[in-house]
RNA sequence: GCUCUUUUAGCUUAAUUGGUUAAAGCGUUGGUCUUAUGAGCCAAAGAUUGGGAGUUCAAGUCUCCCAGAGAGCACCA
């Protein structure tokens, strides 16, 4: 007996029952170890960081890489799932700060290094508990106990191990460069990290005027967005080839120096008369001396010289030089330069540098600290934020008259990805960079392997990224993250990379390590994997091997976190420390899942690094391994969206939380909108109320069919169990063959075959799109066969299973068939639904016991049999069911009820093929349509017209631009005559623009259109005719259908069980009621288990009906249950 | 500015890869079937396939231009 089905089910609540089950049968662990010899395929886990709340997007996420992996382990792969977790960087740091309310640098520094890291240690395992709860509970399985964690010991000495690698190949380096820094907390960004916090402002928008220093009424003028940099300005720039106008300016009648090109629209914008004077190449003006806005530095350098290289000498700085990327696409044409704050223009100083002899040529001017503030040398504004000074430097500008206009414009602006109100500036800096540019091509190379989906990735989003490819900025001067492991020598500055704690252990003359211990024993809680982070770390010091007196002490910097996450194909091992088998074993993956934003985080910073040290110009012993790697397939789902379809945030609150919907519709509900709504890499548009639809459709139309089916089996005794002996394997096609009364697939009706033809097509289908990572195709072809499951097979099945002698062969086979269905379906949908599956197969194959796996994610995937498909007959099906819908339809037209029987439909087929295998297979449809005989007529042109029209793919290409004639041609024939000739000549000829065209069967399709004034329906091939006479007989048995009906509903409404049986009596003043229960009473009686059926009264409450245009008393009485 | 994606019924999506009545689901309305069903079935209403041009016998599909949306890159002097 199978356990019976609650009638409602709460999906949330079988779940839970499903998970206890996993936990307690450690049933993750066995799918593993049914595998263990099994070839590998490789998952690795992208780590979250679990110091924020999961949101849906996660549960997407967690969704496909879990998906896959279980697909892949039920085809007999081995497939582990190391959970990581990212724990370094910036927005851990960022945390810590808003819980000890501070911000800056200095503060954290003032709080200590060391108090403020234990606190980032703890807080990286803030949400833990709710990360872990929503990995579980949503069923991704993934090995959490042996999670790989960035902050541990041997993950930092993986980390080092790779930077060590790099460095003594000359590709970690120091340079100055302008970065993009973050002023308060006073470390560089990388392109990534500032590509992550674009956001539109308004900034001010400046015209200022820089006079010609010989020429005091002249000006040069220029635009900038960032007045603050204005101090610190050191050139003006103009492009050679350009050509500038002198022009009066109507206002002032001062004289303005633009782009001639750009005079008009100036005077626009300014609403100023602008009057040219004269005009004159770019280059005349090249070496024309201003001057500056403010002469912090002007004052004392302003007329600093040095000698050029060619001879002769210039003055430094505070004059017009050429520059290649000045446009007149937007400002003046001429380009204020401070090369402190740009990239282009700390171009233009060092190409200014390069003309002048070794130390005689301009340095660089700055007026403005690391800490975003104005230095001492700027006078009045020292101390200030820079972008809180714009105003008042607008102001001042103003009042000294050298502003022409003050404005706002609106544009993109980085601002840091973890404070975001803190704009990044362009600043100087030494930093620590990776070569990254050198492999660029190895890159490029490597990713053309790659299998990405969407196949658009490769070639757009990420090759581009690619393309474009920087040095990674790799340093953070920061607290908490992978320190970098280079040490420098205190008396020659030489340094040398440490590849683990070890090494440095064993090092000359190391001290320091007593600033651990002393730590540890203070505080024995102490995490020992803190010992290699900082404040411990940079205690640690040893002999110099360059210099007798020095002393190697570390740099100060840690790295960037996405360096961490990226190295995480070895780190996780602890790779070459450790592990090396595993991480051979595991290398590449075969398969990885994140969102589109991690083009150039994780995506990036994998590939990246894995091509440095494991690809073609690799470090020599490690080099080589075959692209791609470290990933081969990766699937970019689309980001998702909140319930507004605006992103999803926190504040906007436009989302519901994940375990709500857990709680409301379950985990597997979630799980099939994602996989069976869209594809995988669409945005996703997170609705409770999709989430909420997805259910009817799909879980519970399976979940009836599972019902009806075990309701059913119970009532009837059906028990595999007892009919099976022996093991049972996996309840496959060839174990249940050996059950006594499983007859042979070929022996049994129509219908079952045809099921069973469904059933192992669409497996097909589902692996072949399994195989190739579309999740979406393949969730659509299950739904596609539950729904022919349900509306089909049961329902045309029905009388099989209610039928009253219980070993009837076809009753039997009916139980196999679906049986079987149901087994197999669990199977095929584990890996997308794993808690209704399982709980499916616990019920289904618990009855075996021991001789069955205890869960369905032990199983193998389900083989496809092909014997048992049937591409014919699922074909002739389909035109069944269509001649059925059709049927329908017309009764709809006419208002004949479905109830009504009618006594004959005429079939016209537009093609003839089936004809004979439906003509004798007809029962079914009989009674779909309830009709007492179905004929299919060849001759019907009395209720049809033939339309013909040309087979537009295959004349096409020979007729061409005659095809529209050919098509008038056929249109106006007459349909009927044309095909007669074709059936009798096999071709056709027709005149077409004078010429002759010869058709066959194959250049022409027939389209059937139904005659007015008939009861008919037409569908693509077919066209179904009604005879709606009706005779007293007929409307009889429609009286007795809708008696049964009446009686039926009246047993549900008693919350009658299946198998009670009742008494039944009606009162009616109806002749023709009476006549038919004379008539059909025994029938009436039997379908509504009524042990009497009388007309009069019974000791029962009496309900009024009406039917047959009739009044009816009725009287129901429960007799007892059937034993 | 450049690149990628995208635009089809009120909403969500389809259209055999260029083949001729643009198809479903949800929702709405009406009907119907059913002792598994919250399901199913039948139908009505709902479309100038974002706009425009071109190529072609034939364009939702290919090309170009324009517009909207989303994202990325760069710049923002």
């Amino acid at each position: 007996m199978f356990e019976p089905l609650p009638n409602n089910p709460s999906f949330p609540a079988l779940e839970g029952k499903v998970l206890s089950r996993w936990k307690e049968g450690d049933v993750y662990e066995k799918s593993l170890q049914n595998r263990k010899d099994a070839e590998r395929f490789v998952f690795y886990e992208g780590p979250p960081t679990a110091n924020g709340m999961p949101h849906p997007g996660h549960c997407l996420t967690r969704s496909i890489k879990d998906l896959f992996p279980r697909y892949k382990t039920m085809q007999g792969f081995l497939c582990e799932r190391k959970a990581g977790w990212d724990t370094h960087g910036l927005p851990v740091e960022v945390e810590v700060c808003k819980e000890l309310g501070i911000h800056s640098k200095e503060e954290i520094e003032e709080y200590g290094v060391e108090p403020f890291i234990h606190r980032c240690q703890e807080s990286v395992w803030r949400y833990m508990q709710e990360w872990e709860a929503l990995t579980e509970r949503l069923g991704f399985w993934a090995n959490l106990d042996e999670a790989y964690v960035t902050y541990h010991q041997s993950y930092v000495e993986s980390v080092w191990w790779s930077l060590k690698n790099l460095f003594d190949r000359g590709l970690l380096y120091r340079g100055h460069k302008i970065v993009w820094w973050w002023a308060q907390g006073g470390t560089a960004l990388s392109a990534g990290e500032v590509g992550q916090g674009y956001r539109e402002v308004a900034d001010p928008s400046v015209f200022v005027e820089f006079p010609l220093r010989d020429q005091q009424e002249e000006s040069l003028l220029i635009w900038t967005t960032t007045p603050w940099t204005l101090p610190s300005n050191q050139f003006a720039a103009v492009h050679v080839d350009l050509t500038y106008a002198r022009v009066r300016d109507g206002e002032t009648g001062r004289v303005l120096i633009v782009a001639e090109s750009l005079v008009e629209k100036l005077a626009a914008q300014f609403k100023r008369e602008l009057t040219v004077e004269s005009t004159c190449s770019g280059s005349e003006l090249l070496g024309l001396r201003y001057d500056p806005p403010f002469d912090y530095f002007y004052k004392n350098l302003g007329d600093n010289t040095g000698e050029l290289i060619k001879g002769g000498k210039q003055v430094h700085q505070w004059r017009v030089v050429a520059a290649d990327f000045v446009t007149t696409d937007s400002g003046t044409g001429l380009v204020h330069m401070a090369p402190a704050f740009g990239e282009a223009d700390y171009d233009v100083l060092v190409a200014e540098q390069e003309r002048f002899q070794e130390g005689e040529g301009p340095q660089l001017i700055c007026a403005v600290g690391p800490d975003g503030k104005f230095t001492e040398v700027a006078g009045p504004y020292a101390g200030r934020w820079v972008k809180e000074a714009d105003k008042d430097i607008s102001r001042e500008l103003r009042e000294r008259g050298r502003l022409v206009l003050l404005d706002q414009y609106l544009h993109d602006y980085p601002f840091c990805w973890r404070a975001d109100d803190d704009p990044l500036i362009q600043y100087p800096r030494e930093s620590w960079f990776i070569r990254t540019t050198e492999f660029r091509e190895d890159m490029l190379a490597n990713n053309q392997q790659i299998n990405w989906l969407p196949g658009h990735i490769k070639d757009g989003r990420f090759g581009n990224f690619l393309d474009s490819n920087v040095d990674w900025a790799l340093s953070r001067e920061r607290f908490w993250g992978t320190p970098l492991p280079v040490w420098v020598c205190s008396e020659t500055g030489r340094m040398e990379a440490i590849g683990s704690y070890q090494e440095l252990l064993d090092k000359a003359g190391l001290d320091g390590v007593q600033v651990w211990e002393k730590a540890k024993a203070e505080n024995p809680e102490l995490s020992d994997h803190l010992k290699v982070h900082k404040p411990y770390i940079d205690a640690l010091t040893y002999a110099s091997p360059f210099a007798e007196a020095g002393r190697m002490e570390r740099v100060s910097e840690v790295i960037d976190c996405w360096y961490d996450s990226g190295a995480m194909p070895f780190a996780q091992w602890g790779y070459p420390h450790s592990h090396a088998e595993q991480f051979k074993q595991q290398f590449p993956a075969d398969f990885i899942s994140e969102a589109l934003d991690q083009t150039r985080g994780w995506f990036y910073s994998q590939l990246a690094i894995s091509t440095m040290l494991f690809g073609e110009h690799g470090a020599e012993q490690e080099a080589g391994a075959e692209y791609p790697h470290p990933y081969r397939n990766c699937i970019v789902l689309g980001l998702m969206l909140g319930e507004d379809g605006r992103k999803m945030s926190k504040s906007k609150r436009n989302y519901r939380e994940p375990n709500e919907i857990f709680d409301k519709y379950g985990a597997d509900a979630l799980r099939w909108y994602f996989f069976a709504n869209q594809a995988p890499w669409t945005p996703i548009r997170y609705k409770e109320q999709s989430i909420k639809e997805s259910i009817p459709e799909f879980l519970l139309r399976l979940w009836n069919v599972f019902s009806f089916f075990t309701i059913y089996a119970n009532i009837d005794g059906f028990a595999p169990e007892e009919l099976l002996s022996g093991d049972a394997g996996e309840l496959s096609a060839d174990d249940l063959a050996t059950a006594s009364s499983y007859r042979e697939v070929a022996e049994r009706g129509e219908l079952d075959r045809w099921v069973l033809s469904e059933l192992h097509r669409t497996i097909e289908d589902v692996v072949s799109r399994m195989d190739h990572y579309d999740n979406y195709g393949a969730a659509l072809a299950l739904n596609e066969f539950v729904d022919a499951l349900s509306n089909w097979y049961v329902r045309r099945s029905r009388d099989r299973f209610w039928a009253a002698e219980k070993q009837n062969a076809e009753k039997l086979d009916a139980y196999w068939t679906l049986y079987e269905c149901l087994v197999t379906l669990a199977k095929a949908i584990a890996p997308f639904v794993p808690f209704l599956s399982d709980y499916m197969w616990q019920t289904l194959a618990g009855v075996f016991g021991e001789r069955v796996p205890e869960s369905v994610h032990l199983c193998n995937y389900p083989a496809v049999v092909n014997k048992l498909k049937d591409e014919e007959l699922s074909v002739r099906m389909a035109t069944l069911r269509e001649i059925a819908s059709l049927g329908r339809s017309a009764r709809m037209n006419e208002k004949l009820k479905v109830r009504q029987p009618l006594q004959k439909v005429e079939v016209v087929l537009g093609d003839e093929t089936y004809k004979p295998w439906l003509e004798s297979h007809d029962a079914l449809l009989r009674e779909e349509l309830n009709v007492k005989q179905i004929e299919y007529v060849t001759e019907a042109d009395q209720y049809i017209d033939y339309l013909i029209q040309p087979n537009f793919k295959r004349l096409g290409p020979r007729v061409g631009k005659l095809i529209p004639q050919v098509k008038a041609v056929l249109a106006e024939a007459n349909g009927a005559e044309l095909l007669a000739q074709f059936d009798a000549d096999g071709v056709v000829t027709i005149e077409v623009g004078g010429e002759p065209v010869i058709l066959d069967n194959e250049d022409i399709q027939v389209r059937l259109q139904a005659k007015d004034g008939w009861a008919a329906a037409q569908g693509k091939n077919s066209v179904v005719v009604l005879n709606t006479e009706l005779t007293e007989e007929l409307i009889r048995e429609g009286y007795a259908r809708d008696l049964i009906r009446m009686i039926q509903d009246r047993r549900k409404e008693l919350d009658c069980d299946f198998t009670d049986r009742i008494s039944v009596a009606l009162e009616t003043d109806s002749l023709v009621l009476k006549e038919t229960l004379a008539q059909h009473g025994d029938v009436v009686a039997a379908e509504t288990l009524a042990d009497n059926l009388v007309i009069g009264s019974l000791n029962a409450e009496c309900v009024a009906r009406n039917i047959a245009e009739a009044d009816v008393q009725l009287y129901v009485a429960v007799n007892s249950s059937l034993e």
